[in-house]
RNA sequence: GGGCCCGUGGCUUAGCUAGGAUAAAGCACCGGCCUUCUAAGCCGGGGAUCGCGGGUUCGAAUCCCGCCGGGUCCGCCA
């Protein structure tokens, strides 16, 4: 709702400028939120230059040629202040707001189909809280393209013929995996052990290069060996997948593009249309911008990564509209290399998410020198605390409904904190700090749903109709009432600018407000107290906040808990 | 050495793409509020030369240049 008030505001402020003759063609339109009206506009500033006059008289000018449209409009009144002018809601505006919310908003279908990836770690160990970060980035950037009218299909990519699977299947050969371990963690032994192993014996290390070969040979033993290994670690990670709310991904295995032919494809192709250079036999790729030289094929024929991963994207990019990919800040150049080749092969290029690295106070993260918090043991960790909370402050619950609140109200924060940051930001895990419940966002906004939930209840109870079909807006005239409203008509809003920008922390912030708006609504405009009318639209207004709240925390991917 | 990113109260951050109204939150700290729908809440208070120095502008946390500090990449690894 609130994009069609912005729409209709510069709509109607494009037609005063006209009428006043000013000159506006270079200048952006566009309106801010501010703190002091529903939408603000500063042009009076840029046309002071031009006209030479105060940007307060052209702003009074403006406003007098302004003419506020007749009919089932939205908005209810446009001042100078000062050099600003200042637009507000009206009551049709608060009216639709809630009738939007009850009826559910479904967001214009877009027609583009992206194809998102997110997380591909390699299927060596568990999930560390470094992986946690990019699967929780990709998976509410899915769940935002989702909620705005995207089809999106997510792929995990499987870097199935890395040296780490094959040191894996090396050792499996001679290690016994661990079956009381979750399978992820027993895989992860079995490499860290492996790579002990051939650190101290450098003849192994010829076993695992050939392992290599037959793999990509298609040899059929070895390919068993490895689907073995590769399905036992991927078990585990879809298990801490699913704890974590993430939902369905596509495993797409490195190793198919380069049995297809596809890498073949690719090698030939850019060896006609790109600049190369040969050494030996390697096959060298001087891309335009990028200094260093691409390596495309190695001198022993065999293929590398970066080209099977340019064979996967150049699927990518024929199988969708759009394709965006979640990335580390470690392979950043690796995507600008992508592009470029992409380019040359004359697909279209990724969008890229890029993210900086989680580390520890002791420093980088290593699966292989087991240097490293696995997301089970942080989950496991948090849930347990979130259970100490909820016990200290539910002594009425049965433990089952505790246990069930506390691993909502854990997995929630886990969730919230790895986005609310913006990816660029480099973030020194703290485990203390990741635990305390107490301090986190996600809780916050939890209660206030909880408390939306626990108003219905009791209004239930008490034997008054929860949701009435019908009530009258317009009682609610209270500030935190009306701030509430304004609140919940920017959730589609948000939503579209988060998706148009791939900025998922924007959403983490509008949740936090909307939870403390209707805080204040909570703490001021007591519902079921209320005489007859009020109480019905105050009911409604609570439905439609229960209905916001949850609503955005879906598209966080936390659950939202009925009470707490 | 070169490229990219970050540097905002004691701590963690938002704001920076498109420069404007007293720099916005959370945590921590101090002081208040449970006989009314869950106090995981609400109200009030102190605390910031927006890393440093220059520049552009009527106006800079935001744009430009330089410097300092931190991160990351620069493999015939993945």
């Amino acid at each position: 709702m609130f994009l069609k008030f912005k729409n209709e505001a510069e709509r109607v402020l494009k037609d005063a400028l006209e009428k006043a003759s000013y000159e506006y063609k270079d200048l952006t339109l566009d309106l801010d939120e501010s703190e002091h009206a529903d939408l603000s506009s500063r042009i009076a500033f840029s046309l002071a230059r031009t006209y030479k006059k105060p940007p307060a008289t052209i702003a009074a000018d403006i406003v007098n040629h302004l003419e506020l449209p007749t009919g089932d409009m939205l908005i209810g009144d446009a001042v100078a202040v000062g050099p600003y002018i200042n637009f507000s809601v009206n009551d049709s505006f608060l009216r639709k707001t809630l009738q939007g919310l009850k009826n559910g908003i479904a967001a214009d279908r877009k027609k583009e189909k992206i194809i998102l990836e997110h997380t591909s770690a390699n299927p060596d160990g568990p999930l560390h809280i470094g992986h946690l970060r990019n699967a929780i980035i990709g998976d509410v950037l899915v769940r935002v393209l989702e909620r705005a009218g995207y089809e999106v299909e997510t792929q995990y990519y499987l870097n199935d013929m890395g040296r780490q699977i094959a040191v894996v299947v090396w050792g499996a050969d001679r290690i016994a995996y661990d079956e009381t371990k979750k399978a992820d963690h027993a895989v992860a032994d079995v490499y860290i052990a492996a790579n002990r192993m051939l650190e101290e014996n450098d003849e192994f290390l010829d076993e695992v290069g050939e392992l290599m070969r037959r793999y990509e040979a298609g040899d059929a033993e070895v390919v068993r060996k490895y689907e073995v290994a590769v399905q036992k670690c991927l078990s585990g990670i879809q298990a801490s997948f699913k704890r974590l709310n993430i939902q369905h991904v596509v495993f797409v295995w490195e190793s198919t593009f380069a049995r297809s032919g596809a890498v073949k494809g690719v090698i030939e192709e850019l060896t006609r249309k790109g600049n190369i250079k040969l050494e030996g036999s390697a096959i060298l790729l001087q891309l335009e911008g990028i200094e260093k030289a691409l390596v495309i094929q190695r001198a022993d024929g065999t293929s590398l990564y970066t080209t099977r991963d340019l064979a996967y994207h150049r699927w990518k990019g024929e199988n969708c509209d759009r394709v965006i990919d979640v990335f580390g800040k470690d392979h950043e150049l690796v995507s600008q290399q992508l592009s470029k080749a992409l380019e040359l092969l004359g697909v279209k290029s990724p969008e890229f998410v890029i993210f900086a690295f989680v580390s520890l106070p002791s420093g980088s993260l290593s699966t292989r020198a087991g240097r490293y918090i696995s997301a089970d043991e942080l989950m496991e960790k948090i849930e347990e605390r979130a259970y100490d909370e909820v016990d200290k402050r539910r002594t009425d619950l049965d433990d089952s409904k505790k246990r069930e609140i506390a691993r909502k109200v854990g997995i929630g924060a886990l969730r919230y904190d790895m986005v609310k940051v913006s990816p660029d930001k480099h973030i020194v895990f703290d485990f203390d700090d990741a635990l305390d419940i107490e301090k986190k966002g996600a809780p916050f906004i939890q209660y206030s749903h909880a408390r939306a939930c626990s108003i219905l209840r009791a209004a239930q109870e008490q034997g008054y109709v929860a949701v009435s079909k019908d009530y009258d807006a317009s009682r609610l005239k209270e500030p935190s009432e009306t701030e509430l409203i304004k609140k919940l008509s920017k959730l589609g809003y948000v939503i579209e600018a988060a998706a148009a920008d791939l900025k998922v922390h924007q959403v983490t912030k509008y949740a936090r407000e909307l939870a403390e708006s209707f805080n204040l609504f909570y703490k001021y405009c007591p519902v079921l107290n209320a005489e007859d009318e009020l109480r019905k639209a105050r009911l409604g207004l609570v439905d439609c906040a229960r209905i916001g709240l949850r609503d955005v925390l879906a598209v966080l991917g936390i659950e939202a808990p009925g009470e707490m």
